[in-house]
DNA sequence: CTAAAGAGTGAACACTGTTCACTTTTTGAA
DNA sequence: TTCAAAAAGTGAACAGTGTTCACTCTTTAG
């Protein structure tokens, strides 16, 4: 969906003109949302952020909608990127398991507005850019990595690995969306002592591989 | 914080007539997000919904904000009256613990639309209603479910409860969230045969127990 | 050089939450 | 019953929102 081929060359002048703009737009946009969350984000404070009319952003984006929707899709990008990595290192399986559980939740709480606005409205299942959403291809991710455990004998064989994978997804979003909503999720709920994000993950990730392995 | 006592009576005839009223606001307001979530809640709307000027809402609340609020804590309320009954049931501890997760996601899905608004911005820790409010009763519920588990041996008794129920209610919110939000999620998210709410909250639930059992 | 395409804009439309001066109704006491 | 005070209710306005449109100005291509 995104272009994101460094092709700055072997483009028109006018064609670059045009990205260059449309880019500082979305990085505008960008550091609106990761400062005052997605809800904080106008068409017109955009606009005189980066001196032009509000009008002028209708020309490269549809509506604000698609503009937020190409965002979070990068940030999707990105978090996909770091689960990938931990999934393809050389560590034993338990443990890149327990690592992409980590590494998800992690960076998406590296920028926790824009992990709120992924989960903001009900996603209409119509539409297709949704469906093409890298929010499911991190989904795909995670089926396979519990078929690897399947078929290394370390998860459960008998049970569907696509809702197991559903359960675990389930899991990460629970901790992630939590965290990011309640600042005060760590810090004592009612007052009570405050735990280390660390310590907390470290545990979550326990009770998930735990859930998940045959013994 | 709501005075739901049924003390119609030994009311003077104007507070009746005023609570009719509140409530009337309030029942209309819970139609209108329940149909079409809380962002297409307006007060204009809810005003012409129950034949009054926008205005007049403000002298039954303060803000848009309150009478959200209101409506959330009654409905966290539900919920908790719900995994309240089954936690006191005559079942043994692993069933009455397995269908407290099971409750607690049924009933956040029941309107899916109040259980997505308690959780659509970030919850200001300096708030004293936030901090009173029913979402975190509910945790303290899961406290005590998961000291009981360790005090039978069920759970391990070497990690500390409160950080062990904030993971499972992580799992559980987790569950509640993505299925509020995303209507294909049981229904194959990308293509994959779809599976029944049921057999997925069995699962879910499969994975949470054996994710807290000591064996 | 000129015509067409694109970039940019101010003003407007239809919304939103909220406030305020104002009128009408209801209430409780003299 | 009368009458002032309190409460209920309102239309208009303010400041904000996303979006559109006719319009100008600039850039491009033939």
């Amino acid at each position: 969906m995104v272009d994101n081929a460094s092709s700055l060359d072997d483009l028109s002048p006018a064609e670059r003109r045009r990205r260059r703009i449309r880019d500082s737009i979305l990085r505008a946009a960008e550091r609106m949302i990761a400062d005052q969350g997605e809800e904080r984000l106008s068409i017109r404070r955009l606009a005189e952020e980066i001196d032009y009319s509000p009008a002028a952003i209708y020309k490269y984006f549809e509506s604000k909608e698609e503009l937020v929707a190409e965002l979070q899709d990068a940030f999707f990008q990105r978090v996909l990127g770091h689960v990938d990595a931990v999934r393809h290192s050389a560590e034993p399986f338990r443990c890149r398991a327990r690592q992409s559980v980590r590494v998800y939740i992690e960076e998406a709480l590296h920028q926790p507005h824009h992990y709120i606005g992924a989960f903001s409205c009900v996603v209409d299942p119509q539409s297709d850019a949704d469906q093409s959403s890298m929010k499911f291809r991190a989904f795909d991710y995670l089926v396979a990595m519990v078929r690897e455990g399947q078929a290394l004998g370390e998860f459960d064989a008998a049970k569907d690995p696509i809702t197991l994978a559903k359960s675990v997804w389930a899991c990460c979003h629970g901790a992630a969306s939590l965290m990011a909503h309640l600042p005060h999720f760590l810090n004592g709920l009612n007052g009570e002592p405050e735990i280390g994000r660390d310590a907390f993950l470290e545990l979550h990730a326990d009770v998930i591989m735990a859930g998940l392995s045959t013994r």
